[in-house]
DNA sequence: ACTATATATGCACATATGTTCATATTGTCA
DNA sequence: TGACAATATGAACATATGTGCATATATAGT
């Protein structure tokens, strides 16, 4: 809302995203732009899961699945427990979720 | 909601989005993904400018507003209108236009 | 310590992506 | 028609991205 969330005044009415905001955003959008992690996203919706247990459901290899759950580590958009020496995933991060739903949603009823 | 936009429940509790929803999903997303589509989208959502007053705005090429345009009209998340010579871009697309001002609001209130 | 299981990681590779340069196309006006 | 202005397009290039293979790491049980 304030100043602090845009660049300079420079003459335009217009006032541009800081290069911050613009970096999270992009990585946020990033994060859902591709079918296997948005795939992984919907599948943590509702349930944990272990690396194993994502592999099998979604026809993954091991190691595809570990990338991608690093990935979404690394933007906090998923968390893990351990149990031993499975890792159970779910989703950290609600607004992800909601973004990802309402663009089903979107697409479903078009 | 119905069965049809999800693969057979093939002895899982899960049902997995089908192919087309993923594509498009994914597709929406990915125009979002990019900081140099992202300013674009922004500016448009108020106003509609020509590809020339878009390049002065966010110092960008003229060729580079070109090519990102066409990216997004052939989603159809813009349309424009001819003036003589000039091309007046606006926004086409509510729902991404939601969706960007929803992860801009998300990202400033961290 | 050894084995088995689950997950993570590094590397290589093919493909996708974004930008730039040069040029083509389109429309206006004299 | 010719010159000009606005936009679109194609090719080339550098970089980013997603996946698979092989292997490393970590934990548990014997």
């Amino acid at each position: 809302m304030s100043e602090e969330n845009n660049i300079q005044s420079n003459g335009n009415d217009y006032n541009e995203l800081d290069k911050e905001t613009l970096f999270i955003v992009s990585q946020t959008f990033k994060a859902l732009s591709d079918p296997t992690r948005i795939r992984i996203i919907h599948l943590l919706t509702n349930h944990e899961y272990s690396v194993n247990e994502i592999s099998e459901k979604l026809g993954l290899l091991q190691s595809t699945v570990s990338h991608q759950l690093r990935f979404l580590k690394n933007l906090r958009l998923v968390k893990y427990r351990r149990a031993g020496t499975t890792m159970y995933y779910s989703h950290d991060d609600e607004h992800v979720v909601d973004l990802l739903q309402q663009a089903i949603n979107h697409s479903q009823h078009l």
